[in-house]
DNA sequence: GTCTATAGGCGGATAGAC
DNA sequence: GTCTATCCGCCTATAGAC
């Protein structure tokens, strides 16, 4: 149909968008066969169960929620450059897919199993070291006080992600419209670098 | 059976923990039947749907967790002492009920109306107006910079809330075992309170 | 590979006896 | 108020024609 998409593909965009949105119970299989514009028996033909289905969905977000720090953690930048990169980098990827890092987190606690395959596969532990490299390489000149690498990503993961999550409670709560959310959002690169970075200030 | 509680009491109490453990649409009104140890019908009878005993366990919730943040905001205690106790009031709550961030914050995402109908009722803009005298009296003393109320008010939640909801990543990526994990969030209780109140440091 | 039709079971809700 | 029995719709999954 749309020039060289092939259905498989079209499936697996259409059970992204609707899981993502409701969840592994809350989505129905004709959900995804209508976004899809395709039939219920083609998603049966294709991935046989929706546990199927929904466990391929999970890996590939799963990755695609701590694959992007990789970069930039194994970039060139000095470690003030990193700090900064880290938190916009998840800031942009986050303002495009906001339900992505509430869909990982929330049925990560129902699908143990399947994190821990993901963690057998891809060394996630290669990204603390090579934080670790950069504080330590910073630390050396006296431009921060020291820090483990796993507190301090653990840390701007935090203060990204939870307003994130939160969206629409912090909607409520600050009677922020949809602009003024998203402003508030962009502001926070600033902000959470800034944060962080007074955190680090050697005494 | 145990002393006086009401059936009414045993089934909400039932509600909460299935709901927390397994969020609305995993949930079975069975299980619920079968954790308060009564019969499906008496569901029926006393909250009629599933959806009006899911709202009432949600409305609880939420007040649990936001709720916890009056009694410290407005105490007597210096600035310094009500961050340290945020910090470890928090810790302390969803120590014991760990589910309970994640529920809270996934289920809004699709009962936005719910949040609005609780937010009405609590006027949660005065935790704001009480953080910020606080602010104020501390910077008027020279021993902080000044932030929004609502800023700091965010990043102590991040910092606190992230490492729990993303509880079952976390225990995989750096391999806790549970004493490790339960040991990793107490700490926190003091990594919090520092980071936080390095970043606030005056010039 | 793609469709229609349908099996088969689960789960929310109710009727009605006690 | 509490129980048993049952209804009925929805939803995953498959059978089978094309």
């Amino acid at each position: 149909m749309e020039a060289e998409t092939t259905t498989e593909e079209r499936i697996k965009k259409a059970a992204v968008q609707i899981f993502l949105e409701k969840g592994m119970f809350g989505a129905r299989m004709q959900d995804i066969a209508d976004a899809a514009e395709i039939n219920k028996a083609m998603l049966h033909y294709y991935f046989r169960t929706k546990r199927q289905l929904f466990e391929i969905v999970y890996q590939e977000q799963f990755v695609k929620l701590f694959g992007s720090l990789t970069g930039v953690i194994f970039s060139e930048l000095p470690f003030e450059e990193k700090v900064k990169e880290l938190i916009c980098a998840e800031i942009d990827l986050f303002s495009k897919v906001p339900s992505l890092p509430v869909f990982v987190l929330y049925e990560g606690w129902q699908n143990a199993e399947i994190i821990r395959r993901i963690i057998e596969d891809k060394p996630f532990d290669k990204l603390r070291d090579g934080l670790q490299k950069s504080i330590d390489e910073a630390v050396a000149r006296k431009a921060i006080r020291s820090i483990p690498a796993a507190q301090l990503l653990i840390n701007i993961m935090s203060l990204v992600i939870y307003p994130l999550i939160a969206k629409p409670i912090l909607k409520e709560v600050f009677t922020f419209s949809d602009p003024e959310y998203n402003r508030f959002i962009q502001d926070r690169k600033e902000a959470v670098t800034n944060f962080v970075m007074q955190s680090l200030k050697p005494e």
